[in-house]
DNA sequence: TTACAATGTCGTCGAACGCTGACATTTTAG
DNA sequence: CTAAAATGTCAGCGTTCGACGACATTGTAA
């Protein structure tokens, strides 16, 4: 499942919660939280802390992957000019420059 | 690349942020945070809020997948007895009753 | 029915957060 | 080299969060 909002992000939990067959209250305490918590969590609460939500999903055995987003169907290819959107002459330059430790 | 801790994914972060050859300010003004708070994300600070990490995950093009995490290789396999790791019979009788709306 | 479990909501309080502004350090441009 | 840009850090301040306890509502079990 993509994960793109908070709220898309809490149904994720209640639905592999449910799954395991927990309740809010075994979940909360085997991540570590207050059942409140888990409540708000649930209901894609936007400002609960990155750690608690990893450690959540880890708790329920969810793993997440990033990837790069499909670009927006490029209309035109390369050519001698133009701004290829994902790769620029100016990094092209400046990698070719020391780089950061 | 694979997400589980809030390390991670500043690290992530960081990548995709260069690679698009934003700096700090640039990108915190297109997510709508401070400079500051890219700068504490990227080093990996769990307490960032979720809405805000998954803005800037979109800002930079970014989509995460949820996916179940591969269980740790089953030694045994079903028999009349024993509890399987993912499927529980007070699972399938809780689920043969009514469900909550 | 009654009793219990699970869930959702509401105060209160101490702790942590994000922002602003400034400054030091590091890296890049000229 | 020097100057500018980018990055990392700090202190102060107002806001927000999570934990706790209590309570209402809903669904299940006896």
């Amino acid at each position: 499942m993509r994960v793109r909002t908070p709220s898309e992000l809490g149904a994720l939990i209640r639905d592999y919660r449910m799954r395991h067959n927990l309740d809010q209250k075994s979940l909360a305490a085997s991540v570590g939280v207050s059942r409140q918590w888990i409540v708000e969590i649930e209901q894609g609460k936007a400002g609960a802390p990155l750690g608690l939500v990893l450690r959540t999903l880890g708790a329920l055995g969810i793993v997440l992957d990033a990837q790069q987003e499909t670009p927006p169907s490029p209309k035109v290819k390369n050519k001698s000019h133009g701004v290829d959107a994902y790769v620029d002459i100016n990094t092209i330059v400046a990698g070719a420059r020391k780089k950061r430790k």
